[in-house]
Formats: structure tokens, C-alpha cells, sequence
DNA sequence: CCTAATTTGTACGTATGTATT
DNA sequence: AAATACATACGTACAAATTAG
């Protein structure tokens, strides 16, 4: 038999603020009671007190600002998952045993459906990427590799500005290497993507070695920086019979 | 020209020891000097050194452990992405536009793939359910609804224990509830997820109402609760024409 | 526009509890 | 059993952002 480990003040205050505020004894959109205020109601220090909100905050009920105070902004403790990946590579799982090897590149003057994807205006010069993403395939005798068989066929598009930047993306040398610095974890701030399955056209099943019409996962993504400022959109058609798209989620407590 | 805000104290530290974590002066695996050594060291109070300490346990740097110490346990800030959601009916995209109905639920026992799946001993016994969830469709003149079209065919299992609850999974009346009561967000920890694309065949498309072959979306959910245990597997295949799957993954800063 | 009051943020000190070694 | 280390909790003071007037 484990012994419950007692429940500290904070937690007890934290989780009293919670039921209230689910109670909708404090509404959404009004400010909690200061500090100061909830500090002399509970009879408790500031510390335990700041302490208690801490865990509100984290869990996405209040948000706290300096000289103003702290609003309750959600009734409802939002469930969150955490996906903890360690690069970009990891978010798309093509991990190390897959290479990615550029087909081809050229501008183009985004008609109105990509427009709207990369948020810019219609006729705005666009640079598109186009690469393969295959296996890595067996190691020969001689050291050289075997050919992997294709899984993925990407297509990337990135606005043309600036200027230095295009010519670096319409070069095939060095076409990839600048894609990827746009993609450094560390200055992206928001992925969204979906999923969905799609047929196969003509072309993409020759590119990937299949049949036309065969099923295909299709993963469109735009990536954002921290600003908030589009990135670029890339959308890959997986082979669906060599590339499945797998997540684990972990609920963060409230 | 914005003004920079100052780099209160904790920030400093924090960053410090970030630095130095990352630049292997302290190994993964070993620990970071007490608190107490890190006041004296750095010339704060604990108060102030304990801020630092949490930043790096959040960014999953560090892991604290009371009597034991603070041990290392990457030297990469790992880069994390939130997903958050509401409900679990979110996380499943169905949302309030669409209706989930029984197209019959019954025992069996687990062959060698299934049990796999479900953890579970080969031919040990177990539930299953299959549903269609469709659109919500059109509101007719007389308050009735025309049927709306159906886009998901759902098949899921749960270990046939304990009886009570098998019991009423079997009964149509109270299958749905009780397997919605295993969802409950409070009680999940862990949810894998996987996503493929897959040609359906005759009887789902059937079901779903359109070509045997056609391209389909199909997610496979295994449900942990907080304590590691399996709740239940779910296998979903979407037409394609009706359904994507999308979210937004929001980056977190250590 | 400026000032004063309010409110949260940062930072110090001290004491005691509890888990681990 | 004792020492060590983190956790909890009280106190105080001043800084910085916001708001009211």
C-alpha cells in the first residue's frame, strides 16, 4: 500500500480556482481577484498563491499580464497532447535511412488556388521544388548502394522574394540546402497539415514507380515562422503501401 | 525602434546552464550541483535559481527529484509541438456535424494480428464494434433530415473484460455510451496514432457508399489510459472525397 | 500628457517538510 | 539514523506594465 502523498496548498487553491471557474463563478473574459486579494481569502502567502496560478496558466484557463491581471480566458481545461520531436526530419518521419533527391525547379506565376495557399497575391512569381524522397537502399559489395525504390514524390512552393534567395532555389546545387535552412526547427512556430488519400495521376505513379490510380497518402503541410509569417507549403504523395504516418500524443495534465 | 526587455536573472541562469548542458560540461546522466552550490556559485537566491531549474525541466532538460538531485537527461533542447484540442471528438475531427450509428458490435476471439494489436493473449476474447459515421444532412421543410452521406467506417475493439462492461457493449442500447465512457479525455495518458492510405474493399465501400478501390484515409488509434494500460484500438477508414484530417502543430520554447 | 494607484514580475531571506542516499 | 537535496511555504521589497484619473 502506497502512502497519498499529501496535497500541497498550492495544488489545493489551483484546483479550487479551477472548479470555480468551471462553476462559472468567475466568466470567461472577467479578470480572477489580485494577488494580493486571493491572498488574504485563502490565507495563503503570494508565493502559494502565484504558485496556484501557475498551474491555471499552464493549463490554458488564465492568461496573466503585468499591471492588468489575470483573466480567466477558458470554462473548459483544454486537453493537450504533445508530440516532442527532436528535428524536422522526425515531424515528417523520413528519418536517416531515406534520401531526398530534387527533380527539378522553376518559377512560376501562382495561379488563384496557389495563391491562396501561400497567401500571396494571384501572379506573384513562385519558386517550385520538386524532389523524390526514396530508401536508402542495400549496400553493395563494392561499397556503392543498390537504388532505393521511391516512396514519397514532394512538391514544395516558396514565395520568389527575396530575390538572393530565389536564385538559390532555382539553382539545382543549391536548391536543397536553402529549402532546408527555411525549415530550422528553430525559427518555425506553427505546422499545419493534413491528411488525406488521393489517387494517383499518371505522372506521380511513374515518378514513384506504381501503378496509376493506386492509393496514395497525401500530406499537405505549411509551415510558419514565429512571427506568424508563411514559410512554404509542401505537399508529398506517399506510396501507401511503403510509408505510413504514425504520431504519439501525450496528455499534458491541467 | 522597440525597446528589448531586460534578461530578468532566472532567464540568465537558465540560459547558462542550457549553454553549459548543451556544450557537455554537464553530462547526460550525471547531475547538476545541488541548489544550495548553484546559490553560492552564481550568486542568487534559491528562489531565483529554482525559476532557472524549472525553465530546464520544462524544456525536458533536466529531471528533478526530491532528495535525489537534478540529473541531465538531454543535451539537445528537444523541440516540441503542441496539439491541443477540446474534446476527444476533436482529436477524431468529427465535431458536432456528424452522427455516429451502430451497425452492430459482437465477441470474438482475438487471432494472432488482433491480439498483437491488443496486447492481449491469442484467442483471448474480445468486443467489436463497427459504426458509420455520416454527415448530418440537409434539414427538410417538416423539421425531419434527409439521411446525410456517410464518410467514416469506424471498427473498434476492447478487451471483453471485465463482464459488466462486456455486457453492455454487446447490447446495442448502451454500446456506444459505454465505449465513449473509456474515451473520456481525464482518464487517457497516451494515444498512438497511425495514418495510411488503403484501397477499400467491396464491403466498405459498400458501406460508405461508393467503388470498391477507391482511395481511402484510414487512421488506426491505439487509447492508453494515465497508467500505460491499453484501452481500446479503433480502425477508421474515410472516403477520401469527404474527409482530411488536419492540425496545427504549435512549437514550444525551452 | 502626466501622475498616481493598482497589479503582476523579479528577487531576496528564512524555515520546515519529505524523499533519497 | 543521519546527512543531503528538493518541495513547500511564510515573509519582505522593489521593478515594470497597465490603468484610472
Amino acid at each position: 500500500m502506497t502512502q497519498n502523498k499529501k496535497t500541497p496548498r498550492y495544488r489545493e487553491i489551483a484546483d479550487g480556482l479551477i472548479a470555480d471557474i468551471v462553476a462559472r463563478r468567475y466568466a470567461v473574459g472577467s479578470s480572477l481577484p489580485a494577488e494580493s486579494e486571493l491572498c488574504e481569502q485563502l490565507q495563503a502567502s503570494r508565493h502559494t498563491v502565484r504558485e496556484a496560478l501557475r498551474i491555471l496558466e499552464e493549463g490554458g484557463l488564465i492568461s496573466r499580464r503585468q499591471g492588468s491581471g489575470s483573466e480567466v480566458v477558458a470554462d473548459t481545461p483544454p486537453v493537450r497532447y504533445r508530440q516532442t520531436v527532436d528535428t524536422i526530419e522526425d515531424l515528417l518521419q523520413y528519418g536517416k535511412q531515406s534520401r531526398l533527391s530534387l527533380l527539378g525547379t522553376r518559377e512560376l506565376a501562382a495561379h488563384a488556388a496557389l495563391a491562396q495557399r501561400l497567401r500571396l497575391p494571384e501572379g506573384t512569381p513562385v519558386i517550385e521544388l520538386r524532389g523524390l524522397r526514396s530508401e536508402r537502399g542495400e549496400a553493395r559489395a563494392d561499397g556503392t548502394r543498390l537504388p532505393g525504390r521511391p516512396f514519397a514524390l514532394t512538391t514544395i512552393w516558396m514565395s520568389a522574394q527575396p530575390a538572393r534567395r530565389r536564385d538559390k532555389l532555382l539553382h539545382p546545387d543549391t536548391a536543397l540546402s536553402t529549402m532546408l535552412a527555411a525549415l530550422d526547427a528553430r525559427t518555425l512556430g506553427r505546422i499545419e497539415q493534413a491528411f488525406t488519400a488521393v489517387a494517383l495521376d499518371a505522372d506521380a505513379a511513374e515518378q514513384l514507380q506504381t501503378k496509376k490510380g493506386a492509393p496514395s497518402l497525401c500530406a499537405e503541410r505549411a509551415y510558419f515562422d514565429k512571427k506568424g509569417a508563411l514559410v512554404l507549403v509542401a505537399r508529398s504523395l506517399h506510396r501507401a503501401d511503403l510509408f505510413r504516418y504514425a504520431t504519439v500524443l501525450r496528455h499534458e495534465a491541467v
